[in-house]
DNA sequence: AAAACTTCTTACCCAATGCCAACACACTCC
DNA sequence: GGAGTGTGTTGGCATTGGGTAAGAAGTTTT
């Protein structure tokens, strides 16, 4: 874990950064603004412990300013100022937590481990092949940056597909990945589907991105010819 | 946003809830931790608000049980006891915030934006999409600075609409997080308040910002076509 | 307790979607 | 080449999902 100390209070900064080193984080810290943010625009870090009062740029701007670029970095405010509103505007302006000033360590590190634990964040994963891209949050498929309007049984076949790209994927499996209840596997809807899908493709592609192996399945991805 | 309050104090607990609806957010109570964890088990929660001091199971075992299967949901510790230990104690077995009584409202609910919010998406207390924007503080809609006058229901699912933008939402999902008991999901009034949501929407806008995409969801920002 | 507003239910409409049948095509094996 | 099997395409039709209006049933406000 990267921690930025930002706290113009010499003692203390160092009381925060020893006692962190301890813990065996890796400290950074600085005792003003625009060092800090001179750091922070270079360097990245998991959790930034900001206090309010400090020399040129204070913590709100500095905070702000972290937050036109930057949404992810965690940042803990400490604060001599306890009030109400200053709370509300700093957790407002994007701080993930507010401590105010004097507290224990103890304390600290407490929340410094909830900041640091948590796991996430969900982000879109983008399948692409050929020209083709497919975004598994919005679900939907982009052609240079062109949606394609799908059905939502070739949304799920165009996904399935390029999920197990380089594999051919049998009907039989599509059936059971694709549709909610089994349906009568003598149906040839997916091949009507499947139909409907490739003219879409064809039209904003230029070809034909799936390949069907006779006995096998569908097959997206793989070796070019 | 669905939150869940569990705290025994009946007076507290009912001026929490009653402030947090005002807010059009959805809440549910309960005054004991078994209560809570049957509620936990069967619902699916934004953010729980626990109070320590319960009657029957406390909170920290409700935390604790909590955390043995979901890690995910958010828990924002309110308590009476204020010490040190307490805070470190509550926050190393999974909470994510710990506010100790007496608190204020304003920073309880500022606290509770930081922790729904800022888990799904970019932004902070702003949200907006075309030329619509929500004020997450006030919790209102605005279009180039003229309020929208929406219900309760309506501020809810274009809230969540606008927090989860880009990615589609269904119905299921809606009921989930903008209701306050399930209902039956046969029924279809979140396509009645869509509608009017959407009729003033395009009174205001001009368009529709609501795209539906069928068997899918209702869906928010992303590209344009 | 009436008034005003919000929410839910019912009912009906329309359009998007998926299914089927029928047929065309391609490949393989003889 | 012909028979057989697997696949591609098309258009019609039934079904489903979603949109809206109107009124009933709750809520909150006055």
């Amino acid at each position: 874990m990267h921690l930025l100390v930002i706290e113009d209070e010499r003692a203390l900064c160092e009381t925060i950064v020893r006692s962190l080193r301890r813990l065996a984080y890796s400290v950074d810290y600085c005792y003003d603004g625009e060092k800090a943010l001179e750091l922070l625009s270079v360097e990245r870090y998991d959790l930034v412990l900001l206090d309010l009062n400090l020399p040129g740029k204070d913590g709100m701007t500095v905070l702000r300013t972290l937050r036109q670029t930057d949404r992810e970095t965690r940042v803990l405010i400490l604060s001599a100022r306890g009030e109400v509103e200053d709370k509300v505007e700093g957790l407002d302006a994007g701080a993930n937590d507010y401590l105010a000033k004097p507290f224990h360590l103890a304390e600290l590190e407490a929340r410094i481990r909830s900041l640091t634990l948590r796991q996430f964040t969900q982000q879109d994963v983008l399948l692409s092949c050929g020209g083709l891209t497919f975004d598994t949050r919005s679900r939907t498929a982009t052609v240079n940056g062109q949606t394609l309007t799908l059905t939502r049984k070739e949304t799920g076949i165009l996904e399935y597909l390029m999920v197990h790209q380089g594999r051919p994927v049998s009907q039989e499996e599509l059936m059971d990945h694709v549709w909610d209840n089994s349906v009568d596997s003598f149906s040839n809807s997916i091949r009507v589907h499947i139909s409907a899908l490739r003219k879409k493709l064809r039209a904003v592609l230029g070809y034909d991105p799936i390949r069907n192996r006779i006995g096998e399945g569908y097959l997206m991805g793989g070796e070019e010819e």
